[in-house]
DNA sequence: CAAAAGCATTTAGCTGGCTAAATATATTAT
DNA sequence: ATAATATATTTAGCCAGCTAAATGCTTTTG
């Protein structure tokens, strides 16, 4: 059995801690250009493949349609994308990175690696290895069965 | 080197789509006992001790006083929780437990538990317990130097 | 071909997070 | 004692998340 009666002892506990942490130094640095956390998600999709629409964008950033109608919305108002009406289905719209939008990237993983290698100081690449593996596979564990 | 050119490949990336999978998972369930993500936290810290000042809350949890006081305004709506003035510094208040507020503590960790269970199926004691040491080091590493 | 069902997006309103700034009390230094 | 500084809390306003419900277009069905 796995069960225990105090929440701070659990692994999960743990998890939400270091991700608090961790979104909390990435956002500290994402600030500096101009950045909140979670906007540079829809960045890093976006320049993996331009023009999705905001119901692919909302599916790979694993939030709700709203969620990145709004977050669309402010991003478009900083200049960093722009949306086009579908061509093909006059009830989507494609979200495309204007030039603006497509030159944070380099700046954008800057910021990713330089917690990065504060996150993860004094911890081999094979720790680095397991630890991907294993959070791999709890996240599989979490998302099947539901979303 | 841990520098990568793609922030998808990152530890750091994959730990925060797990985050969002947990959390998402452990507000679901705490949706059905009327509660939100993150109020718990507040919840856990008063089981553990009562009458803590709300820049005590804040510090544990790890938000900024602003989004304690919030927190508690909703918890003290909802009869979970009430504050009262500390009688050696008229500048604070004591948060304290109601009977309600109390009353949650096992469906609380009923809910953690459950995501606990599934979250870290078919993943062996031993891996749990590697995992949490590494979680605890990465924490250390990016709460040293900040905040 | 018209009605029904489905899909994409948005709006409204709630919550947890943040920073900056205001208020009130304590403490410290002069 | 008084002034300056520090601390505790709150307010206002921004952002990322959510659900429920509205809008408008597509597709399917009868």
């Amino acid at each position: 059995m796995r069960q225990t009666s105090d929440i701070r002892e659990m692994t999960g506990y743990a998890l939400a801690k270091v991700c608090k942490a961790h979104r909390s130094s990435v956002g500290e640095l994402l600030g500096r250009i101009g950045l909140h956390a979670g906007q540079e998600m829809v960045l890093v999709e976006l320049w993996r493949q331009d023009r999705l629409r905001v119901c692919e964008l909302a599916g790979r950033l694993g939030v709700e349609p709203p969620t990145a109608t709004r977050m669309i919305q402010r991003l478009e108002g900083c200049g960093l994308v722009v949306r086009q009406r579908d061509p093909d289905d006059a009830r989507s719209f494609r979200v495309s990175l204007t030039e603006k939008g497509r030159s944070l990237e380099e700046s954008v993983t800057r910021c990713w690696n330089e917690v990065e290698e504060k996150a993860f100081a004094g911890i081999s690449q094979e720790e680095c290895r397991g630890l991907r593996d294993l959070l791999t596979r709890i996240r599989n564990n979490l998302e099947t069965g539901m979303g």
